[in-house]
DNA sequence: TTGACATATTCCCATGATGGAATACAGTTG
DNA sequence: CAACTGTATTCCATCATGGGAATATGTCAA
């Protein structure tokens, strides 16, 4: 099989470019039409009604007539999931402090987990002995 | 041309549900030869080296010989641009201040734009004038 | 109705990603 | 050396995607 389709999650839906600054235009200025949106990211239009059509179908966006236009607002609620994901990582490259804390955190997580034969896993490298 | 390559960005890279598993495990257990993740994540070997090279390629993990093995490790910095990203629109969804004044300003301009649902369009108020 | 404007949809096509299977390569041990 | 384990690569078929261009649909205004 192919990729997965971009308007199978909102992962796949935000790995373009475009997309992002779509996302990011209506988050700046509101609710806007597409022409607006064609203007300001200097994209053709049916470019854009086709990356609208896929932030629209994952939830993303979400469409209201407004005449003879269409008024796409963001539905920022959507990228939870994604914020949900990287937020675990941020202790990664936060200052050293928040980086010891979030460790000892883990460690004391998977302590109390108790599972068997799970070695401790440092930054260092790892002996690992794989059961 | 067809869509960006997986290898091209991290956002493309973290597209993959399995992609994302792998960053996960190795965030979980530090670093770990292939064996152990196709065993922990029940992936076969050859799918697990092709996302595994994705990953390499994009820089999120790296590998070091440890004899006959491969140990790959996290480099969860490379994730940073995604949170960065999403980060500015945790407001959304979390800070109750922000989300009442978003909500108060999408209600107006739906009123204003004679938005869907209860949108008794009785008096409308000013069109946006767009641009 | 006609015309002008706004947006969506449809074709065609080259690219490249993924699943699956088979296999090549590398390192260890006997 | 050969046998074995661990990992990477290759080949193939399928298929969604995004770029471009053309066109269809929709809506207002005169």
């Amino acid at each position: 099989m192919a990729r997965a389709a971009t308007t199978s999650d909102v992962f796949n839906a935000i790995a373009e470019p475009r997309r992002r600054a779509l996302i990011d235009a209506l988050a700046r200025d509101g609710a806007r039409p597409v022409g607006a949106l064609v203007r300001t990211l200097r994209m053709r239009q049916p470019d854009v009604s086709k990356h609208l059509g896929v932030l629209r179908k994952v939830g993303i966006v979400s469409v209201s007539k407004d005449g003879q236009r269409r008024l796409y607002r963001l539905n920022a609620r959507e990228l939870k999931p994604v914020h949900d994901w990287v937020k675990h990582y941020e202790q990664f490259w936060n200052d050293h402090l928040d980086r010891i804390k979030a460790t000892a955190e883990r460690v004391a997580r998977e302590r109390a987990a108790g599972g068997p034969g799970t070695a401790p896993a440092t930054d260092k490298h790892n002996p690992d002995k794989e059961r």
